[in-house]
RNA sequence: GCGCUUGUGGCUCAAUUGGAUAGAGCAUCAGACUUCGGAUCUGAGGGUUAGAGGUUCGAGUCCUCUCAGGCGUACCA
């Protein structure tokens, strides 16, 4: 249900039978329940274009409003503030629509678009760390919730394995053991081991310079060791995404290494549009008012990270036929993107008409504000963060002997899971945030375990009923009206949210949802003796939307729910 | 130096993209249980939105300056 629109075309035609010609601006929400359900506040603003006070204006759209079927309420306030008020029949009525819709009532875009969403990124060398969580689970749920509201969403994994640090990590895979069979249980050891071999052994140090240059020269034996390589390293990645309830596959990997016979081309294309220097030694592209030119190819030929992403736009854009490419990546790239942007669409890789976006986000502080480290100052790893979380959780679950120990482990996973991801993505992407434990494994607050609880709740409720509704809506009361209202927002929520990328806007809605349900709940008894059947069975149907609209929300966010806590 | 970015009660975060008296949670204090799961709900105190100007009918939000922090700043990704 697209409510604001709902609203707003009550405000268009005012506005045609007022005579006023100008295009009203969009209705909001109202910021106090004494206001209404909406506010439109474009009278004020009229009021220098039509040369009339706003109180007038607000009286002539008044008069030309149509009170009835949506908004059957609607009073000036204050210097002209129009506010109004929904009429609870028609909210009753779309309820029951969306209770009936598999997808509550939310429509598919009619134009779909298709999008490629860049995340998670890991590098084959390493172990994921926590720096790779937010750009991970940011970039699932932006997924998730473009595909639900019908886009075509092309998830782009672009691992890191190519570079000079793999010619290091083959040499010593093959020193190990002369098949490169070996399992890389400890990848981030393997790497230090690498290292280590490297800066202490001469012999080692060339050999891994030489295998650098035959990887790239296609030597097959080489180029064969990699690939085991880079097999059992993502293999780990899956590792994760498994444990992180993410929607990444192998499917998804377009890696760096697989742009590695377009890079030329970029130059090419680049030189054949004057747009290509040579400064110190580098083939460079400059921007007008930058200093600091975009380096595409190295003095001795080699190319960087920028010339592979103007490839990767390219493929992007053409190959893929994206109009929209979202970069999910820290916010520190910012300078690099958006003169990586600016030259793609300077070189004409990417058509004038595609949308590209750096999904920006903070890093993650630990409780001083410091980067999140390890105690000895490391970087923490993913898998460890994940496990930890889950052994937190199963300490949380009260009741334990009521549950066999297999329960209790998948409700720790789901708990522990669920409160990390949750935690993250309920704040402003763009903000650094402070990594607590605690808060997130609270069941009070914007939590997930808030969500969980109210979902489990209401699912004890059918539990104990057992039975068929037969019934309709009729909203009785303030509360009833208020809850009936959120319900219906959602799709305007996610529509917001997904123009935005920003999850937080879907939290924040679920708590405000959960928190209006937690008070109607304990004010409006529903199964206790004396309720009347039909208001029962009203009761157990806004409690029934609400309990599929967190499921829904929760679903995009990759978070699962139970239905026993 | 230049560029980007952040600054909101003691703490952690919101604020419908310029709208009415800046909202929540934690913590503090005071209430509500013969529990439809109290892991809940109700209420109170706590704010010059870092500071100073400006634009506007209207500013936490936009512009300018100052202060404080973070990040980036030519051959790593």
């Amino acid at each position: 249900m697209k409510l604001k629109s709902q609203i707003n075309n009550v405000i268009k035609d005012a506005f045609k039978n007022a005579g006023i010609e100008y295009e009203p601006m969009s209705v909001s929400e109202a910021t106090k329940p004494e206001f209404g359900d909406y506010q439109f506040n474009g009278a004020m603003a009229l009021s220098k274009k039509l040369g009339k006070n706003p109180r007038e204006i607000a009286q002539n759209i008044l008069d030309n409003m149509e009170l009835t079927k949506v908004v059957n309420k609607a009073q000036i306030a204050g210097p002209g503030f129009i506010n109004l008020w929904i009429n609870p029949d028609w909210l009753a009525l779309e309820c029951e629509k969306a209770i009936s819709d598999d997808r509550l009532g939310i429509s598919k875009n009619d134009k779909p678009q298709k999008v490629v969403v860049d995340y998670s990124g890991p590098n084959m060398a390493k172990q994921m760390h926590v720096g790779h969580l937010r750009s991970t689970i940011i970039g699932d749920t932006l997924s998730n919730l473009l595909t639900f509201l019908g886009d075509e969403v092309i998830r782009q994994n672009h691992i890191g394995d190519w570079g000079t640090q793999f010619g290091m990590l083959i040499a010593y895979l093959e020193m190990k053991d002369e098949d490169g069979l070996v399992s890389l249980k400890d990848l981030e050891q393997f790497y230090k081991d690498a290292k280590g071999e490297f800066d202490a052994n001469a012999d080692f140090a060339n050999r891994a310079r030489e295998y650098v240059v035959k990887i790239q020269s296609g030597d097959e034996h080489c180029l064969e060791l990699w690939k085991n390589f880079i097999d059992i390293s993502l293999g780990h990645c899956e590792e994760v995404y498994g444990k992180l309830n993410v929607n990444l596959t192998r499917d998804d990997v377009r890696a760096e290494s697989f742009y590695n016979d377009s890079l030329s081309k970029v130059i090419e294309v680049l030189d054949d549009k004057g747009i290509l220097k040579e400064s110190n030694g580098a083939k460079c592209v400059f921007l007008d008012g930058e200093e600091i030119p975009v380096i595409v190819q190295k003095g001795d030929g080699g190319y960087l990270y920028a010339t592979t992403d103007l490839a990767a736009l390219w493929y992007r854009a053409n190959e893929l036929g994206a109009k929209r490419i979202s970069y999910v990546v820290d916010a520190r790239q910012g300078g690099h993107f958006k003169q990586v942007f600016k030259v793609a669409k300077d070189a004409g890789f990417v058509p004038e008409d595609v949308k590209l976006e750096h999904i920006a986000f903070g890093t993650m502080m630990d409780k001083g504000g410091k980067p999140f480290k390890t105690r000895d100052g490391g970087t923490v790893k993913l898998i460890d963060l994940l496990d930890e979380a889950v052994i937190k959780a199963k300490e949380t679950i009260k009741n334990r002997d009521e549950y066999t120990s297999q329960q209790i482990d998948e409700l720790a996973k789901i708990i522990g899971i669920g409160a990390v991801k949750y935690a993250d993505l309920a704040i402003n992407r763009e903000s650094n945030y402070i990594f607590n434990w605690d808060k997130m494994l609270s069941f009070e607050g914007n939590t997930s375990l808030y969500m969980q609880y109210a979902y489990a709740r209401i699912q004890s409720i059918f539990r104990k009923y057992n039975s068929t509704i037969d019934g309709k809506i009729i909203i009785s009361d303030e509360l009833e009206h208020r809850l009936a209202v959120m319900l219906l927002r959602f799709e305007d929520v996610l529509s917001r949210s997904a123009e935005d990328a920003s999850p937080n806007q879907i939290t924040t809605y679920l708590y405000e949802l959960v928190t209006l349900f937690m008070r109607f709940y304990e004010q409006n008894p529903i199964l206790k003796d004396g309720v009347k059947d039909d208001i029962k069975m009203s009761r157990l149907k806004l409690a029934d939307l609400t309990a599929k609209t967190i499921k829904q929300g929760l679903d995009i966010l990759g978070i699962k729910v139970v239905d026993k806590l």
